[in-house]
DNA sequence: CGACCCGTTGAGATCGTTCAAGTAACGTGG
DNA sequence: CCACGTTACTTGAACGATCTCAACGGGTCG
């Protein structure tokens, strides 16, 4: 049941360099027949109506919108993995959210507003765009749809606090190790029955770096002693979880907590 | 960040003379009537609808909602600051939001959730508190509703992805420089008209730290050197910005973004 | 087979923390 | 209105976590 179509093979054809540039021209992703290679139950991934000829597939390291954007369209990952990320002027780079399928994304915060922050695709990516006017029409004929839609930015909300609680407050070890679980349980939820411990993660170092707020040599050195420790084993985009106990314990997360991840149902 | 010795040894539990203690008494007592004094046009802030008798007054230090509580009401906040925080287990706190009036708090994840974190009151608050239940009805009368909430959350995690780049990538120089122009301006932004450059900030240099993922030690280090450069003047919690364009310079903003943010009227 | 990423490791510099000992403002009760 | 206790702010010295710079090794792909 694992699924080649979801790992990180074909990954980025020269499109992924230490300090990925913005990708300027946008992207051309061609309209697309619903996927293959999708999680069990695609359709509860649809919280987004579907929009006729709205589904995209984007090529991994393509930029699925650039910040300062108008925003005409929201985004709905059907699969593949996709990095929320914010660029300062001279280069440094903060990603701030792993979107999993299910998650939306693009979210105006007013009308005609400008999104703040750009959205690489790190594997090839199937969305679903749903131009604002479809998402207007949809909502009044469905009048849960928006409070599903605001619970789906609650969650965001919440998952950016906790990533900010981690950057801002924990070392280099816990950060690297709270990024690890987070992933893995958030990956694992997707695949209920599954019981492995191993999982493609299409990261590379530096980029786990730009999420924690680490240098790439850094996050080297916490992996490698994470790794002789025996705790996880992240190698060339594979993570095994060797100590699961010992990882929730690192990460600082309370085993509480942490058992209700791997319930969790939710992108 | 040493992992034992976290809390000030000799001090009984829940003593913490700098950390201020979760809910609790609260320090009540002081008002901050600059900062807090209700807007010009208030009504604007009620992005929710009111509720019969639920308008509710809380003191400074008090907490609106704490972490683990099972979300029953949202928050639409019309007068006061309030702080959204984290905690580690070991005390380590994460100031990972300012609410300011027209904040909306506590929104759910989903139905029958737990919210993530809490909300400590700055200064005396007043806010407006409506059940799930009457929201839920009020959506049904008024379909936009649903949407301008779920713009205001949109809003909300915008702002944390830049608060998080700010933690993340940026200097302790240039966080706090970040902070304080961020307050400045959304401060301002409540009252157009104004043209002062001084303003009442509800916060000491701990609550800065907590919020920028610095010691206070560090953050007074750094104030200090801001005053000496003559860019801004931080004193017991009341602020003046002495060069508005090195501020703006040494925050690391874009002066286009900056200006635009003295325009925005938003919470 | 040759490029090109990506990962690895060492040495030294730096930024921010920790620990410690003050001083200044505030608020309270007499 | 003052004395006192408390909280907030300030400063110095030493330490250490993380960064920077630099060189090299390993994997993968055309």
């Amino acid at each position: 049941m694992t699924r080649e179509a979801e790992r990180p093979s074909g990954v980025a054809p020269g499109e992924l360099s230490r300090r990925p540039k913005r990708d300027g021209d946008g992207n051309d992703g061609q309209t697309w027949a619903p996927a293959t290679g999708l999680p069990p139950s695609t359709d509860a991934y649809r919280l987004l109506p579907r929009h006729r000829k709205g589904d995209r597939k984007i090529a991994a390291g393509r930029d699925l919108f650039s910040i300062g954007e108008t925003n005409t369209a929201i985004f709905n990952l059907l699969s593949g993995w996709v990095a929320i990320y914010t660029l300062l002027e001279d280069g440094r780079r903060q990603i701030v959210h792993f979107a999993l399928p299910g998650a939306v994304m693009g979210m105006p915060t007013s009308k005609g507003a400008q999104v703040s922050y750009s959205a690489q695709a790190l594997t090839e990516v199937v969305v679903s765009v749903i131009p604002n006017s479809v998402l207007a029409a949809a909502s009044r004929d469905d009048p849960e749809l928006s409070m599903r839609l605001a619970s789906a930015l609650a969650r965001d909300t919440s998952m950016a606090y906790d990533h900010m609680t981690s950057i801002g407050r924990r070392t280099a070890r816990e950060r690297v190790a709270h990024l690890l679980l987070e992933l893995f349980t958030r990956y694992r939820a997707q695949w209920p029955g599954d019981r492995i411990e191993e999982m493609a993660i299409p990261l590379t170092q530096e980029q786990i770096g730009d999420a924690t707020g680490l240098t790439f040599v850094h996050v080297n050195r916490v992996l490698s002693t994470l790794r002789k420790e025996k705790i996880v084993h992240f190698h060339y985009r594979r993570l095994r979880i060797l100590d699961p106990d010992r990882l929730i314990e690192v990460a600082g997360v309370d085993p509480q907590t942490a058992m209700s991840w791997f319930q969790r149902r939710s992108p």
